[in-house]
DNA sequence: TTTCCATTTGCAACTAGTTGCAAACAGGAG
DNA sequence: CTCCTGTTTGCAACTAGTTGCAAATGGAAA
């Protein structure tokens, strides 16, 4: 998959094809992880002199809007950028120690189902990340003690004691 | 539901409770909607003279690990916080004509449990905001002259036509 | 090829949220 | 009640991302 397959993607929806925007898309899609708008950036700034920061956060929401780009928040305090590929998937983040798994795409078939047949909603469930606790991590925490009956929380609390 | 219910969380999880904390847990717990962070420092500076942004983001943070608060981002430029409550709910927000509509708690219950048996992965999957196209939307936009066959994009993408 | 103008860029100022550190203080121990 | 210490606050400086506006430019039309 070359950038240049996504050319006629902006043109044709009646974009301009800017030296800018080529670039930005051509670093992303010659990645095949999730980027920061910085990394980017820096990438970018490699082969084509200067490139200004409004540019690449418009050119990133541009993108996303085509569906050309997937927007996360790995809840990293920055978002990151990944090319929309088929089939797609989804992140599973453990709280607790952070570790990332892949799910299917199809994770999300039957929320789909329901929102169209019940809700008449139209959802767009490409890529999340999903946050929880990995199979070590559900261990480790098995001794909860909320309050209440309830799943409150995600187990990354630990019980302070003092002195 | 009366936030001084919540206090003894706090202390037996090890935190101390201190006026501030009280004060911004009880202007979330007194609104029955989704209250920014300035607008909860707003109200609890109308009865608590002075509150630090720093301490109202952290004591935000602290109340969401906890679980008694849920953070929610609508894509509006700054998150949204909400009181815990049973049953949850989720959101779905389209994105052409900003519509917002509620779904039931359950809606991520085949997710969970796929999750859990076949991921071993324990997520937390409360009140999620979901974007895509309400009933209306969907309809009017039903023109998409996508380059290829899958649902890329959301709608909201309007083709431009010149002169 | 040149003209033209809506779109896009760069820039600077802004907003939302985070962080490191010193001063204040909650609350347990004596 | 007073002391003490780890926690929390306020503050100021910082990062990520947004916005309004003037200058530059892609690309359609002549
Ligand atoms: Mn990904
Ligand atoms: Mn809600
Ligand atoms: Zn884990
Ligand atoms: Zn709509």
């Amino acid at each position: 998959m070359h950038h240049t397959e996504f050319l006629d993607d902006l043109r044709q929806a009646g974009h301009r094809l800017t030296p800018q925007r080529e670039m930005i898309l051509q670093v992303i899609c010659e990645s095949d992880g999730h980027l920061t708008a910085d990394e980017i950036s820096a990438r970018v700034r490699k082969r084509y002199s200067y490139l200004n920061k409004s540019a690449v956060y418009r050119a990133l929401e541009l993108f996303v809007r085509l569906g050309l780009v997937n927007p996360t928040d790995f809840g990293q305090g920055r978002v990151t950028y990944e090319m929309h590929r088929d089939p797609h998937h989804h992140h599973l983040v453990c709280r607790r120690c952070g570790k990332m798994t892949q799910a299917d795409a199809d994770l999300f078939a039957p929320v789909e189902k329901k929102l169209r047949d019940e809700y008449a909603f139209l959802p767009a469930l490409d890529h999340f990340a999903i946050f929880g606790l990995c199979q070590k991590c559900q261990r480790s925490g098995a001794e909860r003690k909320g309050r209440r009956s309830g799943v409150r929380g995600s187990g990354a609390e630990v019980k302070k004691v003092y002195r």
